[in-house]
DNA sequence: GAAGCCTTGTAAGGCTGCCTGACGAACTGG
DNA sequence: CCAGTTCGTCAGGCAGCCTTACAAGGCTTC
């Protein structure tokens, strides 16, 4: 969406024009202050990566479904990471088709940086709007956000 | 962003990654329904038209201000939404080189569908999360985006 | 242990939703 | 009337995702 001023009454602003465009302000709060903390190439789609990794790596297949996208879209951010050397693919000892993708130590810098950042704004929304409503806030998104990927809101109708 | 389970600590999930979400699934929802009220045709490219047109018509540049984005993709939205029916181009009679453009009956149609769902939506936000909650909400992102649009929160950095 | 089916990752190509650059036509101020 | 600006458009490009198709390897069943 993009909707701004419009209102579907007197004050009332769609909430999904609102999350979605609050949403792209934290993604471009958080690639900005990436860049300045030394990590120019990130951009947000490499979050679905970074976002759903492993701590000790993980399957390209098992982050492609907690990403909720296709395996080749996963497999092409894999390979730009790995390109710029945020990544790297190992073979699984364990199954010779599969391949774990584990962070390098850059990467895994970066990935600790991004939570950084990512804490700093969540404590800036805590001290501008208080911590009982950012934690009400993530806790009706986290519903919302299950609900809708599991036994549906409204969805699932196409 | 495409974090699901991620914590930044315990029980933390990303509120980056909770408004794209949560913003996309009622997008979602949103197209689903207005495909079932008889739209097919209407995509979430489309929304920028839709949410920044005014009752009588705007002009193609200041839809492009109000949904920030370059009056190039919102020309070529236009051009697909007049080519099915849902907006026509008048010329501006005070000026010339500009045209206005406005929602054909078929496109107010649709707008207001679209509202209809979009409030139906919230009601059942509301019965959910509570009506005061969904208020706090509004009201928060209504001020976050303001911010990040005008002083900035912390972008422009770029 | 071979046949048939499922999974893993990749390759190829396509679409959407935006962007930048360049432009002609029209308006505006001096 | 001329310079500079603004209106919309054309052309081209890129990111981020999708679908289709497939080879390589694993799993089941007899």
């Amino acid at each position: 969406m993009s909707s701004k001023l419009i209102e579907t009454a007197p004050g009332r602003v769609p909430v999904v024009g609102l999350l979605n465009r609050s949403g792209q302000l934290m993604d471009e709060r958080l690639f900005s202050d990436l860049r300045a903390a030394g990590y120019p190439e990130l951009r947000p789609g490499h979050a679905c990566v970074f976002g759903n990794i492993g701590r000790g790596g993980s399957r390209l297949t098992d982050i492609a479904e907690r990403a909720q996208i296709t395996k080749q879209a996963v497999g092409e951010v894999a390979s730009e990471l790995e390109r710029i050397g945020y990544l790297e693919r190992i073979p699984d000892p364990t199954d010779k088709r599969a391949k774990i993708l584990r962070l390098t130590k850059r990467g895994q810098e970066a990935q600790d940086a991004g939570y950084a950042i990512i804490q700093r704004v969540e404590r800036e929304l805590a001290e501008a709007y208080g911590v009982d409503f950012v934690n009400a806030l993530r806790a009706a998104l986290e519903d919302y956000t299950a609900l809708g990927v599991g036994h549906a809101v409204g969805r699932h109708a196409a």
